[in-house]
DNA sequence: TCGCGCTAGTGATAGCCTCTAACTGCTGGG
DNA sequence: CCCAGCAGTTAGAGGCTATCACTAGCGCGA
């Protein structure tokens, strides 16, 4: 069978795919720890009872390794905000499962979203997987009551440059609801996750649900 | 005279002092083009015609001298702050000053507000710093109308834990615009200077301008 | 079933890095 | 004017990424 070909995998693949596995496994133990700016293929290597250059079998370097775990994270993160779209609880519950996910494992959050070095260029499919979430945003956006959002010049602007969403680009208090909402939920959380609130007192999950019911129109 | 003790500077202490300021400037040059994760003591002493270990009578360590970074940085946004504050110009004025500063060195806000190495504690007076900063965020809080404030749940929980809030600490919407002009403001400029409105097309100051309406109850 | 090609893994090595240790030579305060 | 203390040096340990030349064995095609 000619379509076949993709569909078996020789025994080779098979185990080069587990071990590739298995270092983004150990890949994210480190990270969890110590963050990405310290992980070690070397460490990695050794944990797996081999010695370095063995891992260059599998990823050509370590920018090759931290991109395949940028692009798992960007995965994992659609896969949430997916899974709570489906439920069908709206705009809040969307944001709650955002920041359950996030507070899962901070690093990985901020593998998305923390600083960037400054040469990175992200691959074609993880802004694929960001505008999936996106999409995810503009679908929540609509779902509650937009007369709460009155017409102003940023919609306008938003409506001019409005590739990036797709089917729902003709309805600007749209856009902008799903703009603010991922800024606005970003910057609590990212301010949460750096620890920026952890001498104040307050709960941050406080301040976010305000954000959330902000974003929902009350 | 005794007092004279302090201010008199003796020749050493003024040149130490002068290559210390010296090392800092070359360490921003390198963090402005490669971020902090790239800084390279060995690198920054080359540049300065000596050879490494030489930077360890000025610094103990790597992370001393990225923490006098950090300190900098922090002094350097109070003083933004401080100035837009000053200047009397309300909310927004220091909104958009808040935003010059951190496009003027992208990586310099990073430092403060972006990813953090998990075991990193942040010094005494850097957590002073950024008080100050909250401090003026509470005093520009009040300027514009706080009646666009409803009361609110977020509200009653933050005046309950507003020992960071001093003065302040008693007017519960003035708290919750204070924290929500943070909040909100570093979405925005966070999301903007790690590049993730790249592909978009909208203008990210438009975005930051709605914000700071919102923020100030329009 | 046999043989060979390809692949996984090895050690050696180059070139970075941080940071320590021992040493030298200049300088400025008493 | 002299010597304590400070700046700067070289050497080196131990970590890292990454390349290279090599070996050993798996599994595919004949």
């Amino acid at each position: 069978m000619a379509t076949a070909q993709k569909e078996t995998e020789t025994p080779r693949q098979r185990y080069r795919a587990q071990v590739q596995e298995e270092i983004k496994q150990h890949a994210w133990e480190q990270i969890a720890t110590a963050g990405a700016s310290a992980l070690s293929l070397n460490a990695i290597a050794k944990q797996m009872g081999m010695s370095g250059p063995a891992l260059y079998r599998y990823y050509a370097n370590r920018d090759e390794l931290i991109t395949a775990l940028i692009r798992d994270a960007y995965q994992s993160m659609a896969d949430a905000i997916h899974a709570a779209a489906a439920s069908g609880g709206g705009i809040r519950s969307l944001g709650q499962a955002l920041r359950a996910w996030a507070l899962e494992d901070p690093q990985r959050y901020l593998l998305i979203y923390g600083t960037p070095v400054p040469g990175y260029e992200a691959p074609e499919d993880t802004t694929r997987l960001a505008n999936e979430v996106m999409a995810e945003l503009l679908d929540a956006a609509g779902a509650d009551d937009l007369g709460a959002m009155p017409a102003s010049p940023v919609q306008a602007h938003l409506a001019e440059h409005s590739a990036w969403a797709g089917e729902h680009s003709a309805d600007p208090p749209r856009l902008h609801r799903a703009v603010i909402m991922w800024t606005r939920l970003h910057g609590v959380l990212s301010l949460e996750l750096a620890g920026h609130f952890a001498g104040m007192g307050f709960d941050p999950a406080e301040v976010f649900a305000a954000e959330l019911d902000a974003v929902a129109g009350n």
